[in-house]
DNA sequence: GGAACGGCAGTTTTT
DNA sequence: CTGCCGTTCC
């Protein structure tokens, strides 16, 4: 993927159309069969501002791609003239797949349908030396910093300034600097209001100009350093390519023309959770034609934490007088009861925007409420509940497969009680979001590599890389090199050539360095070589430098996994003419999407599951505190509690069939057992679509054993504050409620659970090695049945032996390694 | 230069 | 209770 051959194509694609194609006269519109009334409208409006309102469930990605395909088919654009913007790479991978299903094959790509970030790189490629000044200007072959690279470089910066940074750490600095640059304020623009004072080590002080006197630095004096420092190693962080984007724009109004004039038709998805530079950058984008389409759902505006503005998608009236409003109202994928709840909820937030879910479907099941005394009950109870939807025993529901089944917790730490149940009973899950692919240590690793083969003037990656695997090059060497770089003004891998000539470098790590140095010349000199095969050289670098070797000889479980990883990393690459091509793909549009093909139940974040949808859903954990979250509720008060509220209305509205919303009075915090308090989201649900269930154990019901699960008794022992917080949840009509609907349907929601066919389970006995994929190695203790007792390093596991492999076959995997 | 210990913090996450 | 960092000790 060159991205020069990329514009060719673009400015072909973006030439007036041929008069003899226009007047091929209408094509046939089979696309807009079975579209409602609002989602036309959606598709037809097609010039001017449109805001289309789109709830949950109604239909929004097909009314977006489908307007797309009227576009195109009407001639109104060619698809290199339709600006396109999604957050994600899957948004806009699946985007990209409905259209082309929609037009046949009769459309080519799509080269402006991508993420704000990828399609700013391509238009900052073009003018990068418009960033900077005439001494110092970013060239068209920057690279983009990781978060990683991005607070090593923060961090070396702050210690040459003596700041403290145990107190203020780099992760710290760097959030308030991307916070900066997703408002778009440049270092000298940030308001005093906002700006944040550093502290220096105690007692070291600075000869330097205005980074502060003495003891205090400001961030940004930090941030100015940092974007400096960024241009001299040609680089640019991901809040940069908003921002140089949205400078440019600014700066140079014939380059803004040129864009403006190309993007006759601007789309984009998920327009709530925007910041300000990505509002911006479509404002200056889209104020000469203004046919600009934004979708969205202010209900569910999940991310003002890291700078979405709710306010963007508020105010867009009056940012586009005359602009067209539809609302898709009609919900398609829920039962009435669940849309209820859910509409119920959300009607306690202020400023809403206002829309009104219904649905034709009639039936379903009211939403499940059911408390349970703790975390672990809770785990347990949803096990159960899951294996006897699986085994069919539901009517109203019927036979499910755990692909349909999803968990979505507030927070990753409570995935752990699921995992640690559903590993016992060996119930098939699979965890969704975690590390991507490209932040995962050893993908950045081998990144830094290939970096520094193809461009060996990469700093950052060379320190990454200079002693990984370990080669003896301590801090004092790499400080050597530092300081022959900086005397001599040459990079760092030159750094370290002159050092080893002018024998600064001795010994052991002198001689490792050398193979380093001389390895890392030939690397670069077949990766700027056309004629070599780049897979064949990415494979080599991994395995001459002693990279691959490091994690075959490394014992801990998951360096497997971690051999894995490198292996795919190496065949995606085939997908690229040559490395630099593959460099970039993985910074901006790598994920790890795995097609989903075992049967499992899946367990995510509420924020993994936005755009998500399954017919059985699990919301757990819904305690004041956890959900909604103290600290949301400290940092940013009404502000935040409403953010949650709508999390916890994305939350219901994932479900097609049955939601069951469940909390416990007790919880494991830090070690600790913490008692809680129902969420005061479940007081919010309206009554005539809520099913209150009895806890298995709980045969009483009513209020004695009721309060008992929630933690009364230990808040009895609580302070004032905590009493007072009791009472308001305890005479809420809510709570009534709960405890009448307990009394009235006192049976029990017990079912005989149904073991789900394990796989025929190797033959194990007492004292077997035997290695799990998440606790490594371990010895067998006990075996009952098919449930073996496992002594791992970190304790003892109950586990289906079905989760187990002997030692021998499983752990390694270090055989077949390819490289 | 590398292992072993101690301290401390600890939502949500894309690009 | 964890995992991650940084310091200490060999």
């Amino acid at each position: 993927m060159n991205e020069f051959d990329e514009f060719d194509a673009f400015e072909a694609a973006a030439a007036p159309v041929p008069l003899s194609q226009r007047a091929m006269g209408a094509r046939p519109m089979p696309y807009l069969d079975g579209l409602n009334a609002a989602q036309r409208e959606a598709v037809e409006v097609l010039d001017g501002p449109v805001l289309l309102l789109a709830g949950a469930g109604t239909g929004k990605t097909r009314a977006l791609t489908t307007r797309i395909a009227h576009l195109l088919t009407l001639n109104k654009a060619r698809p290199g003239q339709i600006l396109a913007v999604t957050f994600t790479n899957k948004a806009a991978r699946e985007m990209k797949e409905r259209i082309g299903r929609l037009l046949g094959e009769m459309v080519e790509g799509m080269p402006w349908l991508g993420t704000f970030h990828s399609i700013s790189v391509k238009i900052l490629r073009r003018h990068a030396e418009l960033v900077g000044d005439a001494t110092l200007h970013l060239k068209p072959s920057f690279t983009i910093l990781d978060t990683d690279d991005q607070i090593r470089l923060l961090k070396q910066l702050m210690e040459a300034e003596n700041v403290d940074v145990k107190k203020w750490t780099p992760r710290w600095v760097a959030s308030h600097i991307d916070n900066y640059k997703n408002r778009c304020w440049r270092p000298d623009a940030v308001p005093a209001s906002a700006e944040k004072t550093i502290e220096r080590v105690p007692g070291t002080f600075t000869t330097k100009r205005d980074g502060g006197s003495g003891h205090e630095v400001k961030v940004t004096e930090v941030y100015r350093q940092y974007q400096r420092r960024l241009l001299e190693l040609n680089a640019v962080d991901f809040g940069d390519l908003l921002m140089h984007c949205v400078t440019i724009f600014q700066a140079h109004p014939d380059v803004l023309r040129q864009w403006q004039d190309r993007f006759r038709y601007i789309l984009v998805d998920e327009y709530q959770d925007t910041n300000v530079a990505q509002y911006m950058w479509l404002r200056l984008l889209a104020k000469a034609h203004r046919n600009i389409c934004c979708v969205g759902d202010d209900d569910q505006s999940i991310y003002g934490w890291r700078g979405a503005e709710v306010g963007n998608i508020l105010r867009f009236e009056t940012d586009f007088p005359g602009a067209k409003v539809i609302r898709l109202e009609r919900n398609y994928r829920s039962t009435a009861h669940i849309l209820a709840a859910a509409s119920g909820l959300i009607a306690a937030n202020r400023g809403r925007l206002g829309k009104t879910l219904w649905t034709e479907a009639e039936g379903g099941e009211k939403v499940r409420l059911i408390g349970h005394w703790d975390s672990e009950a809770e785990a347990r109870w949803i096990g159960e509940e899951i294996e006897s939807f699986h085994g069919g025993h539901r009517h109203a529901v019927g036979q499910r497969g755990l692909n349909d089944i999803a968990i979505l917790v507030r927070a990753s730490h409570q995935m752990r009680a699921f995992e640690d149940r559903f590993m016992t009973i060996g119930l098939p899950y699979r965890v969704i979001g975690g590390p991507r692919f490209y932040e995962r240590q050893e993908i950045r690793d081998a990144m830094a590599y290939f970096r520094l083969a193809v461009s060996p003037t990469d700093d950052l990656a060379f320190e990454r890389v200079v002693n990984l695997p370990k080669r003896g090059l301590g801090d004092k060497a790499v400080q050597k090199i530092q300081v022959e770089a900086r005397e001599r003004g040459l990079s760092l891998l030159e750094g370290a050539a002159s050092a080893l000539a002018v024998g600064a470098i001795g010994g052991k790590g002198g001689a490792a360095l050398r193979v380093f140095v001389e390895s890392m010349g030939r690397w670069h000199a077949d990766a700027i070589d056309s004629a070599a095969n780049h897979v064949e050289l990415a494979e080599r670098i991994l395995d001459e430098s002693g990279y691959t070797a490091m994690w075959q000889n490394d014992k801990s479980p998951d360096a497997p996994g971690r051999l894995d990883n490198l292996k795919e990393l190496v065949k995606a690459l085939e997908e690229f003419e040559n490395i630099q091509g593959f460099l970039e793909h993985v910074a901006l549009v790598m994920d790890n999407d795995k097609a989903e093909q075992a049967d499992q139940v899946s367990i995510m974040t509420l924020h993994a599951a936005k755009g998500l949808e399954y017919p059985i859903v699990f919301l757990p954990g819904w305690e004041d505190g956890l959900f909604p979250s103290q600290r949301s509720m400290d940092e940013t008060g009404m502000k935040g509690l409403e953010e949650e509220r709508r999390l916890a209305y994305v939350g219901i509205t994932r479900g097609e069939e049955l939601v069951t919303i469940s909390f416990a009075g007790n919880r494991r915090m830090y070690g600790q057992w913490q008692s809680s308090l129902p969420s005061r989201f479940i007081d919010e649900l309206p009554e005539d679509h809520v099913d209150v269930l009895t806890p298995p154990g709980l045969y009483g019901g009513g209020y004695g054993a009721a309060a008992q699960s929630f933690g009364h008794q230990s808040h009895m022992q609580s302070g004032m504050h905590d009493r007072a917080a009791k009472a308001d949840v305890y005479n809420s009509p809510g709570w009534k409620r709960m405890q009448q609907r307990s009394a009235d349907r006192a049976q029990p929601v017990h079912r005989a659970p149904v073991i789900i066919d394990a796989e025929p389970a190797a033959r194990f006995s007492v004292g077997d090695r035997v290695f799990h994929q998440k606790f490594g190695n371990g010895t067998v203790m006990g075996i009952a049945e098919d449930t073996l007792t496992v002594e791992f390093t970190t304790g003892f596991k109950t586990i289906k032996a079905g989760y187990v492999q002997p030692a021998s076959a499983g752990g390694g995997g270090l055989d077949d390694v390819p490289f």
